[in-house]
DNA sequence: TTAACTAATGACAACGTTTGCAGTAATTAT
DNA sequence: ATAATTACTGCAAACGTTGTCATTAGTTAA
């Protein structure tokens, strides 16, 4: 058993209380003898004395800890945004204790009643996504909260998200810009938000440009490869096949250029697309591939930023943070014009 | 602030011992009343009681969670593998707290401090891998201890890693089988224990295939991209250069493929390659890439079992568990016979 | 009837900190 | 010389649990 505050005052003669204030090193407060301060840091270094995080936190009713809860810590996405946030809560301080909830809204519950019962000091939840109901119990309990990335809407909490309807927008009026009119859609899990507000952006920007949305050219099912693959060999199968194809994210992309692989088509000559996300391979990829980055680091920036605020000032005004992402021009959208 | 035993005991007229027995529901030890279990089971409902885990860890001098450290959590492989972990811990009823270390022995330091400090019942590190003398201290503490992926020969601690030399040298063997004889490596850090195994799994492969590992074949530096940008410019300007490179694993792969497309050379026809590590995307690539997939499942089962092991039975002898790694042949390769 | 048991509950002491308050000795001000 | 101030230190009460030990009342055995 390591050694604590007692060991050290009957090793030196001291009481726990001088010791406990050697060690902490308030400033000024309470003045200890230099002598003291000496023998009792000496003392401290032989015994190899740690703190008990434990019992401080207890007594102190603060851990500086920071809860955060993603769907899927495996999904570069969230653990970018994990690693980011966690340096910035580092620089003040702040560790973080993050769960994976695995896409499953029962562990995000569970994880969120663990670090509520952890006393943590502040809590950020990328929602699992279908439900919201334990979300708000959670702002209820009165902890500094914060969504993430698939936020709700009709939560009162701050948010920070990036602006999915815009992203898809700009992609595909891009894709219209290039002198594309069939374009096709492939996204994913309906329901969540990010796919419902890309999915608009999608339809938006081609209503806007006076296009008919043809129900054939939607596809969905989730952001996995395998839903890539498959609807977009469905879509290849069509008699007039989109000339050009937005992916919603994730990891359709990968599935998709499979399939296409498979067809044995040239992209962008025979089929062009674009794809939100920006993975690191996307621009090793033949060709490379244009896409719709997310800013994974001022989202992260903007989260410690906001929740920092929220714990400073428990009644500031509720923020939902919008950020916008950026097109990348690669290679992989042909143009028409 | 949200309720305690002693609101519960208070508003039923119970005492806080009975209190927390119905709560814990210890089995038959202590016999609550059926009806007194009814009132203050309500009662905690009725409070939206939670219990304070702080307290509850400081009482036991238990706190059913491992702390794990790894190097860089925006990785796939240590995204995947704490996600894999935390979801076989999570049916033993531990929590597992993950802290990333950034690629920095001293945050490593810090994270291993604090988790001691927070008394977790368990530790899994992933180390750095420079330096070790702060995980010798650490298993002088006594804490259930167990070393992954870059471990260190000399520790006394339970370690599992991939076999990395065995890797890394059917890997090469297969190239020679293919009839290569010209073969370069691109490795990463040097002075790390899987670069190191690796290095010499190329090296015994062809020392044992009688080829001569030609200096001006082994560029080195790091894991990165860029660096297998760099490296692979470099090789490609030799006068012979090699027909065949092995990468050493990691992002190595990405750059390189961008330095064989600028210099507009097609693969495998007139350079093959293959890489340690099977990244997501590694069989979407132009060609499919062949690779050494490294098991990360069984490891991180494995992991699970070792360290529940020692915790159960510390002293147990200590083990060393090498875990062999896959070769999964796909296009990259050229047959030269 | 009395002794011995059981069922149900409460009092209380930890776990290892931090910190307000009180106390003592030494120093300075008056 | 006395009062006021300062420098240093210790006492003890929390923080919210859990589990040991007592205690009470009721029940069964002798």
């Amino acid at each position: 058993m390591s050694a604590r505050l007692i060991d050290i005052a009957r090793k030196t003669g001291y009481s726990v209380s001088t010791v406990s204030r050697v060690l902490n090193q308030k400033p000024g407060k309470y003045p200890v003898h230099e002598k003291t301060q000496k023998q009792i840091l000496a003392a401290a270094e032989e015994l190899g004395y740690r703190p008990n995080i434990i019992a401080r936190n207890l007594r102190l009713r603060k851990t500086r800890e920071i809860g955060m809860v993603v769907p899927d810590i495996s999904k570069r996405f969230f653990s970018f945004l994990v690693k980011i946030i966690a340096k910035h809560l580092r620089e003040f301080d702040y560790k973080m204790i993050v769960y994976d909830a695995d896409e499953d809204t029962g562990i995000e519950k569970d994880a969120i009643t663990n670090l509520l019962a952890k006393k943590v000091d502040g809590l950020i939840v990328c929602p699992v996504g279908v439900e919201s109901r334990h979300l708000e119990q959670t702002i209820q309990s009165g902890i500094p909260f914060l969504t993430m990335d698939r936020c709700f809407e009709h939560l009162k909490a701050d948010s920070i998200s990036v602006d999915n309807y815009n992203g898809a927008r700009i992609a595909v009026e891009y894709l219209i810009a290039e002198g594309h009119h069939k374009i096709g859609v492939i996204h994913g899990l309906q329901g969540t938000w990010p796919n419902e507000m890309r999915l608009k952006g999608y339809q938006d920007a081609l209503k806007q440009a006076g296009i008919k949305a043809e129900k054939r050219y939607n596809q969905c099912d989730s952001f996995g490869t395998f839903n890539g693959y498959l609807e977009m060999h469905q879509m290849l199968r069509l008699d007039d096949p989109p000339t050009a194809v937005f992916f919603a994210g994730g990891y359709i992309l990968l599935g998709a250029l499979k399939a296409i692989r498979e067809k044995n088509l040239n992209v962008p000559r025979d089929i062009s697309f674009i794809t939100f996300d920006d993975p690191t391979y996307a621009m090793q990829l033949t060709p490379p591939i244009s896409a719709v980055a997310q800013p994974i680091e001022e989202v992260a920036a903007m989260a410690v930023k906001l929740l920092l605020r929220r714990m400073a000032e428990p009644d500031a005004d509720i923020e939902n943070v919008l950020l916008q992402p950026q097109l990348i021009v690669r290679d992989s959208v042909a143009k028409l014009i």
